[in-house]
Parts: structure tokens; C-alpha cells; sequence
DNA sequence: CGCTAGATTGAGGTCAATCAACGGGTGTGG
DNA sequence: CCACACCCGTTGATTGACCTCAATCTAGCG
């Protein structure tokens, strides 16, 4: 607890780099913070909460992939949205302190950092810094989510893959025509609201029109492929944007048809 | 409590009363945040901002509908969300300074609170109160959201119509048998995600069941018809909850078919 | 009374889901 | 080392819910 030149652990440290709901509080907010809190690497499929549950910590994410999802009486499952670095899970619901309106699993190895609410909630009325960084955390969540409400309902399910391949090109950013799929592609198809089958599909015609697709990676053909599928979402990730380089600056798509860029 | 009222205007009292968000607040703090400030009616198909603009004012809903929406380059139009009395609109591009995302336009003639960005972003860091109220109707905000994606990925357009009816016949709670049709029939089929011939068609499946459709009304064959299409969102809003009252406490739909309970 | 916007009804088309079968990895046990 | 089971992903054939297009009806309103 008391090692490194901060009074944290190496650990902490690396969390506070990482989270920026953290960034710039004082050393005595962390501290009331990290009190009874752990940081924990959990395995795939390890469940954080159940739907129903009253929420006892705050997840915050350093490394890995959360899944929110929601099962209907019928056993059906939806994954509501895709957590990663830097994220925090369900905050909503600590901060309330109603029970959690859906449930959390791990979906790709994931090193967490587990804040008891109660601790989280004493803060936020003693340190309005905390409450600012959380306000902004949660602008940010809340246009995520509005993006994926748009995304589904006035997409089609290949206007949805094409997006999804572009966010992930943009976030990755290191190969400039390569993208990593981050997790199983069933997943990916339960996120991008369609069946394995018809994910499956989609891809394939993406190979038609000169894609390259393996396992867990997709190679473009040119580096500005996918750029028909750009909207504001990604717009605002892409650095050609609004430079002469953006061959789509409208952001126009095609419903059903993929139209290539280069 | 009530001591200071006299200093704000009959409508500024009326807001205080009516918007969660302003409660508790020290009378400075409100000082600072009606300065500037304004209170109007505004007529059905006034736009209030549109999406890429800049957020100069904080709107909050006294009495009335705003419709928030995305037009995508096809020109069709999603319903994102439906505010009413005791809503923020899109506060989430406020706190962030950034563009709004979406589009806002008064769907019902709607008295509108509107603060000038910049007080609003000055009283977050000055009054933890304030923030603190912030995070909490965020919060909610959040699990709307949420639960609207739900409602969009694992329900029927039929489930979709019986569920809207049914938290509408809960919200409104007057009459126990009937529900008020808030706003066009068109608007209503968008917010569903469906064309209006398909909320039509939907109707008319309840009508065959024995709903009566009026033009701006429903009225149900019996009190309860609605249960089956209960949900945990619903449910937690519903005073026979969790009671021996209650025909359908799991929460169980039937995909396409309307079973009615009494 | 006719005009217009909203709502309804009908016929036909389509995208994605469903059902079913198969292939290729991976892990386990003999 | 191979045989087998198992899971994930792929492919094919079919179905069905919802959309599209177009005609008709209704209600408000000058």
C-alpha cells in the first residue's frame, strides 16, 4: 500500500493513468476511493453482476472487454454495449443505488478495479471534482449510447458491420489497413443486433468486393475502403476527416451495397 | 424552505416545483442559473437546436413533448427519445461542450426552461448540489436509454405497441381502463421503430382482441389486459408489483401474440 | 363543400431469421 | 498417435415479419 512515490500501489498508479474519472483529484479523494476497493485480473465469462442485483462496487475497466446484456423471458440475449479501457460499468446504477438494470460478464480477459459504492457515493458529495469527472464520464457514455441506438435503427446489417470494422480501424489506428476483431465474432454479432449466420454472410460479401478475412482479423483492400460507411460517429475518430484526403466528406452511405473507396 | 420564493417570478416558482434537477438548491445558486435564463411556450414543429450545432442553452421541459431525432443521408428520420414535463434536452452535449448529436423539436406545444450553457457549466463546478442533482437525473437518463435499446432488439412490433400502452397507461394512472395517445399516431409508430401502417396494422390485432382504438385514445377490454407485456422497466412503475394482485409477476411475453390477462 | 394531412387497408417484395447440415479446429482420453 | 466429441463458424434452403408502394378513407378546417 505505501510503496511507490505517491503512496499507491504500482497498480493504483497504473489505474489512474488509464481512468479518467480519476484524473486530477486530490491525493485524499483517491485515497477514500481505493479504501476497500480491489484491482483484480478476471477470466472470460467470469459474471461482475446479475440484472436484479443491488450494486455493492463500481467497476472501472483498465484492460480488457465487458459485456452489458440483457436476457428476455423468452432466454434471448442482447448485449447492450461493449466495455473496454477506461470505462466504468453501470455507473448509473451505483449512483442511484437502484439495482442494476442488467448484467455484466467478462468477454475477453479483463483487469478491473472495484470501488464499493457506498465509498463511491460519500465522494461524489464531498469532492465536487469527482462529480465533475463523472458527469463528463457519463456525457460521454450517454452519446455512446444515443450512437448505438442510431446506428441500429437506421442501418442495415451491412451498413452495421461496415461501421463497426471502421470504428475498430479507427481505434486501433496502428495498421492502417488491418482490423483486429477484438472478441469471438458471435459476440460481435450479438452486439451488432444480427445472428452469427447472417454476420457470417455479411462478411463474405465484403471478401466478394476484395476484403481479406481470417480468423480474428479483417485486411482491407485499400486503406480508404470502408470509408463509405463513415458517419458523425466516426467521423469525429478520423484524422482525414475534413482535410481534401476524406473522399466521403458527407458521410453518405449505400443501404445495402458496399461501395469502395481508394 | 420557501422563505426566498418571492424573488423569482410565479412561472420561475412553477419550474422549481416541476424540475427534479432544481430542487434543494441554495437560492444563489438558482439566482445564477435563471440569469439569463427564459421560460416560453413554444408551438408543435418549433425546433429547438439541430444536430452539428453549438449547445448555447440548457432546455428543460416544464409541460409538454420534444421529440429528439437523427436524419441519416438518406433523409429517413429516428425517433431517439420522447422528453416531456421534468426532462433535460440533451444535457449530455452541454456538460461537454460539444455539438449536439441530434436534433430536437417540440412534438406537442411545450413550456420550455431555457439556461444559458456557459451558467449552467459555471454552477456544476461551483455548487456540488447541483452536480450532484445533475449525476442523478443523468442517471436515470442513462437507464431510459438503455432500456429503450432493450425494448428495440428483443421485442416484437406487437410487444412494442402493448408495452408502450401499457407504461403510458401507467404514467398517466387516471383512468384505469384507458390510455391517452400522447402525441400523432405517426410519431408514436417512429418511436416504436415501425411505419405507421405496421403500428396500424398492431392496433388493429388489439382491436380484434377487444381494445377499443379511438383517434387519440385506447380503451382496454379489462384493467389488467395489458399485463402481458410487463417488463422489469414496467413493472417498477406498476403498484400491483410484486403484490398477489399481480397476473404476470415473471414478466413472461409471448412473441406475436397478444394474451390478455384479467 | 372541397381541400389536405393523417390514418387505414391491400398486394407484393425483401432482408434477415430460422432450420438444418457440414467443416475445421481444439481438447480429451484411450 | 489416433478416435472421438465438442464448439465455433460457415453454407444452403426456406420462412416470416415488416417494409414498400399505392389506393382509399376519415377528420378537421378554411
Amino acid at each position: 500500500m505505501t510503496d511507490g512515490l505517491d503512496n499507491f500501489t504500482r497498480k493504483q498508479q497504473q489505474a489512474l493513468e488509464i481512468l479518467p474519472v480519476l484524473k486530477g483529484l486530490s491525493e485524499k479523494t483517491l485515497h477514500d476511493l481505493f479504501k476497500g476497493s480491489s484491482i483484480d485480473v478476471h477470466k472470460k465469462s467470469k459474471d461482475l453482476f446479475m440484472e436484479g442485483e443491488h450494486p455493492n462496487h463500481l467497476h472501472m475497466i483498465i484492460d480488457g472487454w465487458v459485456k452489458l446484456y440483457k436476457i428476455n423471458s423468452s432466454g434471448e440475449e442482447t448485449i447492450v454495449q461493449m466495455l473496454s479501457k477506461g470505462d466504468m460499468v453501470a455507473e448509473s446504477a451505483v449512483f442511484l443505488n437502484a439495482p442494476f438494470p442488467i448484467s455484466a460478464q467478462v468477454a475477453k480477459e479483463a483487469e478491473i478495479l472495484s470501488i464499493p459504492s457506498s465509498g463511491v457515493r460519500n465522494v461524489i458529495s464531498s469532492d465536487n471534482n469527482f462529480a465533475v469527472n463523472l458527469l463528463s464520464a457519463m456525457s460521454q457514455h450517454s452519446q455512446h449510447l444515443i450512437q448505438g441506438v442510431e446506428s441500429i435503427r437506421l442501418k442495415s446489417a451491412t451498413e452495421r458491420v461496415g461501421w463497426f470494422l471502421l470504428k475498430l480501424l479507427l481505434e486501433q489506428g496502428r495498421v492502417p489497413d488491418m482490423v483486429e476483431l477484438p472478441y469471438d465474432k458471435s459476440l460481435i454479432a450479438s452486439y451488432l443486433d444480427m445472428k452469427p449466420e447472417t454476420f457470417s454472410r455479411t462478411l463474405k460479401k465484403f471478401k466478394q468486393k476484395g476484403f481479406e478475412i481470417r480468423k480474428d482479423a479483417v485486411i482491407l483492400p485499400q486503406v480508404k475502403a470502408l470509408c463509405g460507411f463513415c458517419d458523425s460517429d466516426a467521423a469525429g475518430m478520423c484524422s482525414r476527416h475534413g482535410t481534401p484526403d476524406c473522399p466521403n466528406p458527407d458521410c453518405i452511405s449505400s443501404k445495402d451495397e458496399i461501395i469502395l473507396y481508394d
